[in-house]
RNA sequence: GCUGGUGUAGCUCAGCCGGUAGAGCAGCUGAUUUGUAAUCAGCAGGUCGGGGGUUCAAGUCCGUCCACCAGCUCCA
């Protein structure tokens, strides 16, 4: 008998050659039923391990990550076995379980489309009502590149000889199908109970965009056919809060085919709400000391062969006159705002009493993105961004990089992102030593640094190699879109060379030249992309502060037409954004058109709130009306505003 | 840039095997003066994304360019 230290601290005994899933069994029948995979000792196994005497066991359901991802590499495995029946000339990539799903990577000479997608699923549930047992067997990697040269699978040889010489190397077989695979999965492939492939796409042979564009088939599933269900349902939900949809259906932006792509128009609701946050962050970083610039949207390509652009970045501008041509000038738009800005502090000599030194500007950026990357408001050619560089001693670094970061943190809670956000340390690839300029020790030294800030914050973050600007780490705000892509909605940076190459010094109390550190920053980043995210956020019902229309007057009948705009130029004069619907429609018309745009407050205006002298509000959130005078109404939105109530 | 999909009235969509366009909503006009999510009637609205090709004939077939969407790669 085998003693197996169970999760809660029990132990129970199982006979000699007991797997995993005897275990399981032994426990009850209905875990049995429900384990997908386990750990023992900590390590994440199939249920069909051995046990061995004194192993600690933890049983995992799809309650648990674990469970959840071995379930769902498993369905990669049957999603490929399927095309291997149904295309037997595919050769195979990898496939792994993603967040909320799975994929498989193929090299085809099928165009996968939808109606292949359902072939390849009917072909899956065969595989799963065959209840394949899934076996795990192992060959020396000599072995295992001759076995896979064999069946002709070019990507599985590339793959196995990436692995180390003397390495074992496993495979996982489920009926005729084998697949290289470090495992684990579930013990046969009946335990996949629900199950939808999703989509069909390319993605290039290991993400690497000169080598081969594969098929990628997306999939996701789950233990129940319910949640399944619920889940493909919560993404149809999220489609519909879609910025792209809904900020064109709400008139916040609208693109147009002979302008181009990636340059929006933002429609008046779009351009207000922009011009709110524009106000609201200078203001805020106006208190917070900084001082305003307003740099040329372009420079003649002297100023990029300094900073580096033009030797580093020219694919990425856009370029007015012919570089070609020596005799002319010839400039570009800016695709970043640190070599114009840098200027400032070059206007005068600097002393170490000067600093830290804050300078902020609204910035407009042109960046000659790739055609296939645009997307809504999210990603353009033509954005504005709420840019900052400060210049401080290196005693000065901490408390202005926790400075700016707290300056975002305000920006997120004040907007309601706070709790949409992570945090990422973006570090540099000391094996990438073309994409980063300086010395390991400068780098280790910064980025030692700036961990420490950060642990000293508090900040939960994950740590990214390779993510750093060229220049120095950096700390980036990510946020995901309805779809689920991450993005960086904020980022702080430090640099510790750009200083150097543009000569800013300043002289410190000991009469000697020293570069500053210089923080690059945005506080709330680019309108457009902040825009995009409150719009999926809230749904299109922006909090009322930032409502492009704050109230709407809907007279009852003409007569109260007069009393209506009596009570509109009262708001006006104190600044709300106010319209009064005059049409002669039903009031059920006009609240209905209202709700549909989102007008966060409405009133109703009739002969009865005329002689009571009253007004009636009827709030967007839950259509209740409250019946009061208008001066209440006036204070209750003017501190709502102020307080900027979300 | 790459892979796939899409493009018909302002919006959402219909239009079969090629025979020169249709609905609802929105808009306009008129009537209606209406109390918390759609009042009625009439009118107007389209070089079917743009060039090009095949055909007696193209919204429909072919090719090309543009834009939009998802993904990859890249980035705020």
């Amino acid at each position: 008998m085998l003693n197996i230290t169970l999760k809660d601290g029990s132990v129970i005994s199982v006979p000699a050659d007991s797997t995993a899933l005897d275990a399981c069994k032994q426990i009850s029948e209905g875990l049995a039923r429900a384990a997908l995979a386990c750990e023992i000792n900590g390590e994440l196994m199939s249920l069909t391990t051995p046990l061995k005497d004194g192993d600690t066991l933890n049983i995992l359901t799809f309650d648990s990550e674990g469970g959840r991802w071995t379930l769902r590499h498993s369905a990669a495995h049957v999603l490929a076995q399927a095309v291997k029946r149904l295309y037997p000339n595919t050769k195979f990539a990898i496939g792994p379980a993603i967040d909320n799903g799975f994929y498989y990577d193929f090299d085809s000479d099928v165009t996968f489309t939808p109606d292949h997608l359902e072939k390849i699923e009917a072909e899956m549930k065969k595989i799963i009502k065959e209840a394949l047992p899934i076996v795990r067997s192992v060959l020396p990697r000599e072995d295992a590149i001759a076995f896979m040269k064999e069946k002709g699978e070019p990507y599985k040889v590339e793959l196995i000889e990436d692995l180390p010489v003397d390495s074992e190397i496993s495979f996982y077989t489920q009926g005729e199908f084998t697949d290289l695979c470090a495992g684990p999965h579930v013990p046969d492939t009946g335990r996949i109970k629900a199950f939808k492939l999703t989509s069909a796409t390319g993605a290039y042979w290991r993400g690497d965009s000169s080598r081969k564009m594969l098929q990628r088939i997306y999939g996701t599933a789950f233990m129940k056919k319910a949640d399944l269900d619920a889940h493909l349902e919560a993404i149809e939900e999220a489609k519909k809060r879609d910025h792209n949809k809904i900020g064109r259906e709400l008139k916040f932006f609208t693109t147009v085919d002979y302008i181009g792509q990636g340059l929006p128009i933002l429609l008046p609701k779009g351009a207000r709400v922009i011009q709110l946050l524009q106000r609201f962050v200078e203001d805020e970083e106006q208190k917070r000391g900084y001082l305003l610039t307003k740099t040329p949207y372009m420079a003649k390509s002297d100023l990029y062969k300094i900073s580096g652009h033009w030797q580093h970045y020219r694919d990425g501008m856009f370029i007015l006159g012919d570089p070609d041509d020596e005799s002319k000038e010839v400039f570009a738009m800016r695709p970043m705002t640190c070599p114009f800005q840098f200027q400032a502090y070059l206007n005068e000599m600097r002393s170490y009493r000067d600093l830290p030194l804050r300078y902020n500007e609204t910035s407009t950026l042109f960046r000659n993105e790739d055609s296939g990357e645009m997307h809504g408001l999210i990603r353009v050619r033509q954005f504005t961004i709420s840019e900052g560089h400060l210049a401080c001693r290196p005693d000065q670094l901490k408390e202005e990089f926790t400075g700016c970061v707290d300056l975002a943190k305000f920006m997120l809670e004040t907007l309601g992102l706070d709790e949409d956000v992570s945090y990422q340390f973006s570090k540099w690839d000391e094996n990438n030593k073309e994409k980063y300029i300086g010395t390991k020790e400068q780098w280790d030294a910064v980025q030692g640094e700036m961990k420490t800030i950060l642990d000293e914050m508090g900040i939960t973050y994950k740590e990214v190699d390779g993510d750093a600007a060229f220049y120095g780490p950096k700390l980036d705000i990510q946020i995901k879109n309805v779809h689920g892509k991450e993005d960086t909605l904020i980022t702080v940076q430090i640099d510790f060379q750009l200083a150097e190459q543009f000569g800013m010094e300043y002289i410190d109390s000991d009469g000697t030249k020293k570069f500053p550190y210089i923080i690059h920053r945005t506080s709330i980043g680019c309108y457009e992309r902040t825009l995009a995210l409150l719009l999926e956020k809230y749904a299109g019902a922006l909090p009322l502060w930032m409502a492009p229309e704050q109230v709407r007057i809907l007279p009852v009948t003409d007569r109260t037409l007069e009393y209506s705009k009596g009570i509109q130029k009262k708001l006006q004069a104190m600044g709300v954004r106010v319209e009064v619907d005059s049409r002669s429609e039903k009031v059920g018309y006009k609240i209905r058109q209202a709700q549909l745009e989102k007008v966060p407050y409405m009133l109703v205006l009739g002969d009865k709130d005329e002689e009571a002298g009253t007004v009636s509000v009827r709030n967007r959130k839950d259509g209740e009306t409250e019946v009061m005078s208008p001066e209440a109404f006036f204070a209750k939105i003017e501190k709502e505003i102020k307080e900027k109530v979300k």
